[in-house]
DNA sequence: ATGAAAGCGCTAACAA
DNA sequence: TTGTTAGCGCTTTCAT
């Protein structure tokens, strides 16, 4: 059957099958037995529909319904590994029922943040996972003026109900770990382990360092804020921070805590410019995962977070209609040197 | 000013300031100049708006105005350095031109392409970018029967205008640059350097290894097909094939050329049993670009796409509302070991 | 310089 | 079992 130029309608089929527009809407939409519409009906009519390549115009019936079908998740960059895991465990899940996904980043700016949720809801989505959000709670606002089920993930807000990462006990894993491999050398510990990358005043930033700090003091007492740096989520401030650092201290120090795979960027820019035997005596650990990231020439322990938990709780708590402001912890998970998980992209396909 | 519970529409300004519906519109949609609307009348409106927190309904000016201010890429996959770092630049293209992205991957699988252009077309998206698609000439059937803008973008189509990477000169590059640094071993070179991942089928792969082969050639006569593994994608496949690669030439060869960061995550899957003294005498080349990968403790040299000219292109195609089937090549550059570049996340922020 | 009114394609209440 | 009808919120033509 040669399709028409013009997208069908439901007026289309419904002249072409002598149904009337509604019989046809009801056939189309999957409503038609509750309708008590012939089953010959419904079939005739979807297959002139299928004939003809009909598709529905989600306008239309989003308009009329106030539903659109879309699922929205504002992230603060898409290129970055963490994030753009969570985006294709999101995007399964939203295609799971139904739901056509709308991911935007707003590359951790509070003001684009809000541009963008407007943006989102002038669309009417149905639901919207909020994603390390510089400001949750503005924006729990927003959703909340007009009644739009949202969660947080990655950072919690105070507004609407968040999953995020165990930050605390991910970070003293971490910090453990980095300890147990530690080249010994004389001196205060206080000396020889950094903090580097990240924002002190976001919500995991400050959770990491908190657990940078006790697990220190479990062993080792007291640590100096001169051991701290967490300006910013630019890589290039973790370049500037990590030369300065170890220009002081005349060399690379023993331990190093970088907070994400983008300061992890920074901080390598910097190493590039030294000889690769200066890392004789030195251990990282990053807080995230990348595979080739534990491949380095020097060793580097990674933590991987539960992206697969975090996005499946969010749908969790939106199924079962929850919307206190309650805060679900997942456990991240240890990675040694030279360790290769498949990616999610492998357990996805399907077919 | 408090705000309603439901969402104002244009009606309810209307009301409060005493202006038409459809002088309210104009007011708020730009257009109030060319109606002639007073400009203290569109000042008004526009500041009651502001106070009530109105946006449009985009559902509602799609229906009527045949638009939606969308704008739709597919790509394989969002869990990717290369891809990811397409979406960050298409979203800052599309927010430039006051669009609002929709980026959905769809895993490389025809089918899945061909459903989510449709859903994409029932959202009524304004144009259309095919990332890497595995059938593009498919979806330029399905775009063109609706008069709908798009281009392929990495993979070629006949359908439709392209922009992709120059794969056979960075491919040949690539080789070239391992050969040259490989250790020089007797023997016959077609026993030391192999190519591994990706498919053979798909364009990109294909024009990979016609450079492979052929940067090869120019020094050292024939390539036999017993050194191109590239039957698929999936990084599992490339653990395979290498495993039983070295097993059979017992030892790692002296060169390998990696067809993407997926099947080099399959490579070091299969690296990381192996102790790190058998790599003395081994160097990678990967086709695509990850700063990580630069720090191993073999060397790897890689290839960097230029993803902003690849999408910047892709723009100016339709700005200039070209839509024959030409195909824009895009020169790729060649990485070195230990080398960190400024990810795009870096120089989009704004403000 | 502005208002009235039609209609985009769909859903759903109501009527038959 | 099916048709009629009234909108959803907006844009746009035509009238004034």
């Amino acid at each position: 059957m040669k399709r028409p130029a013009r997208k069908s309608t439901i007026y289309d089929i419904a002249q072409r099958t002598g149904a009337s527009p509604s019989t046809v809407s009801a056939a189309l939409n999957g409503t038609w037995q509750k309708r008590r519409i012939k089953e010959s009906t419904a079939l005739e009519v979807q297959k002139l529909a299928a004939d003809l390549g009909y598709t529905t115009n989600m306008q239309a019936r989003g308009l009329r319904s106030a539903r659109s079908g879309l699922i929205g998740m504002i992230l603060p960059a898409h290129f970055n590994r963490y994030f753009s895991s969570l985006s294709q465990i999101f995007e399964a899940h939203a295609r799971a029922r139904g739901l056509c996904p709308v991911i935007v980043s707003t590359l951790r700016d509070a003001e684009e943040e809000r541009r963008t949720v407007e943006t989102l809801i002038s669309y009417a989505i149905d639901s919207l996972f909020i994603v390390g959000a510089s400001n949750p709670d503005a924006l729990s606002d927003i959703c909340t003026a007009i009644n739009l089920r949202h969660i947080n993930i990655d950072l919690p807000g105070t507004k609407a109900p968040s999953v995020v990462s165990d930050n605390y006990s991910g970070a003293k894993i971490l910090t453990r770990e980095i300890m147990r491999l530690m080249p010994k050398v004389p001196g205060r510990l206080g000396e020889q382990i950094y903090f580097i990358g990240g924002a002190y005043w976001d919500n995991a930033t400050a959770e990491r360092i908190r657990g940078f700090k006790d697990a220190i003091a479990e062993q080792h007492g007291e640590v100096t804020e001169a051991q701290v740096f967490a300006n910013s989520y630019e890589p290039s401030a973790s370049t500037t921070d990590v030369r300065e650092l170890c220009e002081r201290i005349g060399g690379i120090p023993a331990g190093i805590f970088v907070n994400s795979t983008f300061a992890f960027e920074g901080v390598l820019k910097y190493f590039s410019t030294l000889p690769v035997e200066s890392f004789r005596n030195t251990i990282v650990g990053c807080y995230d995962y990348d595979p080739f990231a534990t491949f380095m020439h020097f060793p580097v322990i990674m933590i991987r977070q539960n992206v697969e938990e975090l996005i499946a709780q969010g749908f969790r708590i939106l199924d079962e209609h929850i919307t206190d402001s309650r805060v679900i912890l997942i456990e991240p998970e240890l990675v040694h040197p030279r360790s290769i998980y498949s990616s999610p992209h492998e357990t996805l396909r399907r077919h």
